[in-house]
DNA sequence: GGAGGCGTGGAAATCGTTTACACGCACCCC
DNA sequence: GGGGTGCGTGTAAACGATTTCCACGCCTCC
């Protein structure tokens, strides 16, 4: 009449540890210890229990597994908003080694918004994730606090505050920037300007540090007004290269401090009718995906943020894994290096023509 | 000597909700009813445990919640990749309505790899989630029988299989393209092609067709070669165009599947010196983030893809919450409509010199 | 003053694992 | 042959909540 068991949620039966246990004639103890690759356990008793899992299709319930382990096996991925082009890749990244180590990933969205990140946080700690990945600027230090309260290890990008269980991922922004400007250098251009990211955030402030090193290398030193405060986003690049084209003089070639600002200065000058590569050479930061299909498609400095991704679930592993170690609190882990588009060229200074004709000098793409 | 309690897994005691009795003075029983909306709990015992909570920093164990209750709160999406500019903005939606429900999601990226889909929908039955949106093709039989038996509601895109408790968005594809096609007649547009997406698809089958009867609607019926079928990535629109170009007659607009096919076809115009829009227009489909930022921005339909992400979310808490009630097999939830933006002008065989003056008609951008 | 109703508290069962511990067994050595 | 030694297995107790059952206190109303 009634079910061969009775069950509160549903009608089906759901599976569990003791039905493997059943099927392969042995305890839940040793199911268990299988399963969680124990080599204690009898090879036997080890292939009837992989063959009822197979046969039956069980797949442990994690939730009962973290309850008891006391390991959720899930890490946070907090970003400023998947839609802004420089965070799938990274996304795509951190799942992949992520999942790969066993991982699972909540992913949280800030949009900028203090009340977004709070909730995000407290997501996070409601699924007691082993770990959080800080990939947004301007996270306050309640929301941290409440993280490192409860022992739960984080990973900054560029700079993290100096406290156990924190780590930072260095990025060498250095090394690209310097091939950009080398790059600009070799074209001939010495007037060199520079758009950069809101000061106020770490990583920007590098970036252009590496530009004012870089470009003294080269023997420049670009005046006080070549070098303007952008905020990263595109509306922040617009008006950066309004404002410097308004300048008594303009330089030959721009830098920008990532991608969007890049495309902001690209759309002033379309706008301004400033042909590019041919009167004002152009660099962004990023390399992303748009970089290449904006017109002229942007030459760029190439972060792997997949690499960043790596390195920042590694971290975190390695807080987990090895607690009591004090892993390494800086990991200079992500290299940058110059990819060239088209929207560099030789400075116009050079000459018209020559510069006309020999333009596709150093590319690829147009030529086919 | 000892701590005041041993633990097992770390030093520090977690919050349990006997601490947060025990502060509130009330038993466990009252706090678990106050924190799930029991009614009948006193408002001044309720409040004291919220204070409590507050007080305290408490954050139930979801781990515990979900291995009794039967419930995860957790729902999986399935995309083909992050990093696919479609992609982004259905995740952030979804995101955004799953959350706002009390629902984590956990994204899977299946890279078109069927190991890596098998992973995915296995990662996804071990951490029990309550629904999977499906938002990826090529789904094979076996793995949606997996989730299937398992009782776990899915739901589709355009089509679902006649199962229970799986269900299907529909997109009204026509609406847009409609308007598209009825945009390129008004600028006297006669002789209109069209790159499509892999047949097998039945989006693709869908707009397509879509396509096929607006522009007979309006009078016209394009000869067989004009309708090419792509593959939705952007190497498939270079194909196709390229095609397309070599035919004894070519029209003088093309509409195509989606954006990346059109961009492809973009960059060949652009390589063979046909300008665009002045010689070609091209429309594009879905309006994605790239669109705007391509030469010429792309004028094209545009999905709401956050609606597409809400309807989703939507469905699968329907079937959740309440399963007895068998809900709407498809909801038509997602509408679409043109974004005029530079990639479409007037017909060439209008007369060149009036196409070059009037060319700003409909546009607003590249005016100041 | 007793009946009835309402809401709280205590205790216990439950969810599906992991894991400490005990136990059985074979082996080996004196 | 008796008694360690060691290995592998099974039993049972956690893990942290929800949920049910029942008793009990308190208030109200007759």
């Amino acid at each position: 009449m009634a079910g061969k068991r009775t069950r509160k949620h549903s009608l089906v039966k759901r599976l569990d540890i003791h039905d493997v246990a059943r099927h392969a004639r042995v305890s839940i103890a040793t199911v268990s210890r299988t399963i969680n690759g124990v080599s204690t356990v009898d090879k036997e008793l080890a292939r009837r229990v992989w063959k009822a899992v197979r046969e039956l299709n069980y797949f442990p319930n994690t939730h009962a597994r973290a309850l008891v382990s006391g390991r959720s096996r899930l890490l946070g991925l907090l970003v400023s908003e998947i839609t802004n082009p420089f965070f799938p890749e990274l996304v795509q990244g951190f799942e992949e080694v992520a999942t790969q180590r066993g991982y699972e990933i909540l992913i949280g969205s800030t949009n900028y918004d203090p009340e977004r990140m709070k909730d995000c946080i407290r997501r996070m700690i409601e699924r007691k994730v082993e770990g959080v990945a800080i990939m947004t600027f301007g996270i306050e230090g309640p929301l941290l606090e409440e993280l490192a309260q409860r022992q739960i290890p984080m990973v900054f990008v560029d700079a993290a505050p100096q406290r156990a269980l924190m780590s930072a991922i260095r990025v060498n922004y250095r090394q690209g920037i310097r091939e950009g400007v080398q790059h600009l250098a070799v074209l001939g251009h010495r007037r060199i300007g520079f758009i950069s990211g809101p000061l106020v955030q770490r990583s920007a402030e590098m970036r252009k540090a590496a530009f004012l090193e870089s470009v003294r290398e080269i023997g420049c030193d670009p005046p006080q007004e070549w070098v303007i405060e952008g905020d990263h986003t595109l509306e922040g690049g617009v008006a950066a290269m309004e404002r410097m084209l308004q300048l008594p003089e303009i330089p030959t070639a721009v830098m920008c401090s990532n991608d969007m600002t890049a495309i902001g200065a690209l759309r002033v000058l379309a706008r301004s009718g400033i042909p590019v590569p041919e009167k004002m050479s152009v660099i962004g930061f990023d390399d992303i995906h748009l970089a290449e299909f904006v017109y002229p498609p942007l030459t760029t400095v190439r972060m792997a943020r997949s690499s960043l991704a790596k390195a920042a679930v590694e971290a975190l592993c390695c807080h987990v894994e090895t607690p009591d170690q004090e892993p390494p609190r800086a990991v200079l882990a992500v290299s940058t290096s110059l990819t060239v588009r088209q929207s560099t060229s030789y400075a116009p200074s050079a000459g018209q023509e020559e510069s006309a004709t020999a333009i596709n000098v150093g590319r690829s793409e147009k030529k086919q």
